[in-house]
DNA sequence: CTGTTAGCGCATTCAC
DNA sequence: GTGAATGCGCTAACAG
């Protein structure tokens, strides 16, 4: 068998040095032209180039991380990616690090208070620029001392006051925004299934429905209201038990999507026509939504936005990190809520 | 208003050096405690890791990357994470990643060859030990060249080659499973929605649809092969003039699930009970197929384990990184081939 | 078991 | 316009 006498190591990686000696210039002028800073005579500048693309250099972000203490990657801390949700945010996160130059370092936490200490702790050893923390679910006081560990935070999904970036969703407008649609077609006697019941999004969509019912000066019913898993099964289970509870009812709203879908099929089972006997709202127009039969009735929010907003307000953070955080200071917004809206399809035309 | 005399800069972070003088050792030790080589005394291990603890030290990666060559990140390309797809592509690959104290820098490359190469480039820059690279869309040489340039990459659902470590779905199985259950249940006159034209995935189901009518020797007919774009309007759109033309037709083999909904959908339209008149089956299982009704019989592999393999396979590779790839050399297996199930729902019993 | 020397690849002063 | 020295924070290779 033909064995390498030597383990072959890969050559040498181009250096700056390298690039600098085969122009027969100094180091500093190859390193001026690749950041297009300084002064450089038009004819140099010409020639580095050349050589930078002859020998194929590509400056080492690592070795200019440790001079600038700039290291031009950010972190993204989601729960977790493969849920859809995360996934776009994180699509709009990453577009747009991009678009600045920037890499993002993806960190799943798995809903682990343990492992998200943990994954901070290793985006600061990589030195990041900065971090979106998506959905923490850390104690207010561990979420403090992490976002001062940094030089620059946003927090999505999440409050800690009101100097710390955040953007959030609206919930309680979504509220609103799907109640007011009922009762706009009529409606009086509106279920909700409330979903898990720590859940702040669910609180706050909660929130806009009694809103909206005091202010149209419905009835309203404690044994309305029911809590449930974030599933279709357990939107199933739970809309049956609502159903048959309260036959009083001719519309339910429901905490999210997959609980919208398990209503469905729970209609069915009842053998109650939707629209027509029971009309139905679901949150957050997640894929499944346009395909199930009827279509469902849906508030949404762009998530893509989410994520998108999230990373402006981190690199603007970013690019004043050194500088006291002034309170009048031009500081942006620091409290971002997006706005939902409501995706009327068949399920509650 | 109060304005900071000075830039105010954050107070420099806490080195090696600061841990050594504290402890009134050698930033050596020091070194050796945190990355546990080398002996040291257990009484001094113990004041360093107390010093380290007090001081709140965090080892810099960017230069402890300058001084090993080591980043301990890797790059994860993708064309889109926010196709669920690749969410839990990345999932695995995350996980596995983590576990091993990998982090990973994650790149859209929204589908652009141009995109993906820059990707790649900023990738090579940032130094990452090793690359995942999803589907790539890049030409053979691209694809080549890129692989050259790392010293460690695994492709997924992409081939190049037999010595370029790869992680694939086995797609003739896959389509061979579906056409075969069918068979089984009686089915002889099997049609097929092959999905885009240049697709791979549909080649190769459409492939092990082949074979396995073939082998129990049942008619084909060209016309029973429809084409289509990947979604479920043009699922529906393909089904309808497959089963308008060839009402032979017992039983639609799709593309994937969203094809198979929209054939679900045509289906309706046509007045033809599923699965009493057709059969369905799609692929993927995507979360929508065990929502709509009926449920989706349908062929998946496990996402996640694709990434789990993969960096299973990166991660072997970039330890043995600097030795020549070895053909004897105990090297394992280049490239991995997952096999699909059949999961049986309602659509196709 | 512990310390010393040197350098990873680049950018930041300053000089010229 | 350009160059020379110096250091970012850490570890490899040797000493002792």
């Amino acid at each position: 068998m033909a064995r390498v006498s030597e383990p072959a190591r890969p050559p040498d990686r181009i250096t700056i040095a390298d690039v600098a000696r085969e122009v027969g210039v100094s180091m500093m002028t190859v390193s001026r032209v690749i950041n297009g800073r300084g002064d450089v005579s038009a004819a140099t500048r010409q020639r580095v180039l050349e050589a930078v693309e002859r020998l194929g250099y590509r400056p080492s972000s690592i070795a200019r991380g440790l001079a600038t203490r700039h290291t031009g990657t950010l972190g993204l801390v989601v729960p977790d990616i493969a849920n859809p949700f995360f996934a776009e945010v994180a699509r709009g996160v990453e577009e747009g690090a991009y678009s600045q130059g920037y890499n993002v370092f993806l960190c799943n936490t798995d809903e682990d208070p343990a492992r998200e200490l943990d994954v901070l702790g290793s985006l600061e050893e990589k030195r990041v620029d900065g971090v979106v923390l998506c959905s923490s679910r850390l104690s207010d006081e561990d979420l403090q001392m992490a976002v001062d560990a940094y030089p620059a935070v946003v927090l999505v999904n999440r409050r800690a006051g009101q100097h710390v970036a955040t953007v959030v969703v609206d919930d309680v407008l979504g509220g609103r925004l799907a109640t007011g649609h009922l009762i706009a077609r009529g409606h009086r006697a509106i279920g909700f299934l409330s979903g898990p019941q720590g859940s702040h999004s669910g609180q706050g969509r909660l929130e806009g429905y009694a809103i909206e019912m005091a202010s149209a000066r419905l009835r309203r019913e404690t044994r309305w209201i029911e809590p449930c898993g974030p599933t279709a099964e357990q939107g199933r289970l739970a809309a049956l038990r609502l159903l048959r509870g309260s036959g009083e009812l001719t519309a339910l709203i429901c905490y999210n999507d997959l609980v919208a879908v398990g209503a469905l099929h729970a209609c069915r089972e009842l053998g109650r026509n939707v629209p027509g006997s029971v009309a139905i709202v679901g949150f957050d127009d997640i894929p499944v939504a346009a395909l199930v039969t009827p279509a469902l009735t849906t508030c949404r929010v762009s998530r893509h936005e989410l994520g998108a907003r999230a990373v402006g307000l981190l690199l603007e953070r970013v690019r004043r990190e050194g500088y006291a955080a002034g309170e009048g200071e031009g500081a942006s917004t620091a409290v971002v809520a997006l706005e939902p809206e409501l995706v009327v399809r068949a399920s509650a035309p």
